[in-house]
DNA sequence: ATTATATTTCGCCACGTAACGAAATGAGGA
DNA sequence: TCCTCATTTCGTTACGTGGCGAAATATAAT
């Protein structure tokens, strides 16, 4: 009971659904997504800190980078089935679609560009 | 968006699961409840106003008592497969063993009976 | 080696929340 | 009507959590 106790927590906060939605379709670096939420850094670390607790994502290191991305097949049932849930609950909401938009501008330039121009991770 | 959060925010508790398991066969009468879950009647009903704004659970009032029911088909659609995940989520967990056994033998009494022998709800 | 920089950890503050008991509410029964 | 009693609401307290900036960590580049 404990694992789904900690994975609704996990989901239970918006800034994090924000950013499991980010994810949704493509891995991320941390510089990408607290550009996105508009958060402090160390505020979106720890935000994912929570989320790779409840094993809903997971994260690869590169270079300076750290790259996140949903959990895949490895992860426990209880982290996956929630994925499932969120993504046919998070259709059509405004924040989300504004997200989806901005995000589309963020992509297009790399970590590296991103952080060079001031975002001064 | 904030559904979602809602929903799994109220799912985030370890007490409201326990309540949400024992309402899954049958309603019950919150005396019932709080006798199974060993708290004070206040901090129950306060769990259960959070179930119930989240739309996960309906109440239904019968002279002096109030019983709870998992939520039906007209819950909205975050409600109802929140709880479609939960039913396949929370199968063997020591607690909610526990909480069944408790359950089978408060079930014996009527909430007139319970009440009655000094519950003092 | 030293410096620069992407991320995390730590310490702090403001706010949210779970617990309780006391008081309020509301439905029956006397 | 007045009283009883099941439940909820209110007020309080202790603890959890989200936010930030500063310091620590780790990796590349010079």
């Amino acid at each position: 009971m404990q694992e789904v106790v900690e994975v609704a927590k996990a989901l239970g906060d918006e800034t994090r659904l924000r950013l499991l939605c980010a994810l949704g379709e493509r891995e991320l670096c941390v510089c990408q997504l607290f550009v996105l939420v508009e958060l402090a850094p160390s505020t979106v670390s720890k935000h994912l800190a929570i989320l790779r607790a409840a094993r809903l994502v997971e994260m690869r290191k590169e270079g300076r980078w750290v790259y996140y991305r949903l959990a895949g097949r490895e992860a426990p049932e209880p982290a996956r089935s929630a994925l499932a849930w969120l993504r046919g609950r998070l259709g059509d909401d405004p924040i989300l679609a504004r997200d989806r938009r901005r995000l589309a501008r963020i992509l297009k330039m790399t970590p590296e560009e991103l952080c060079e121009r001031g975002c001064r991770c």
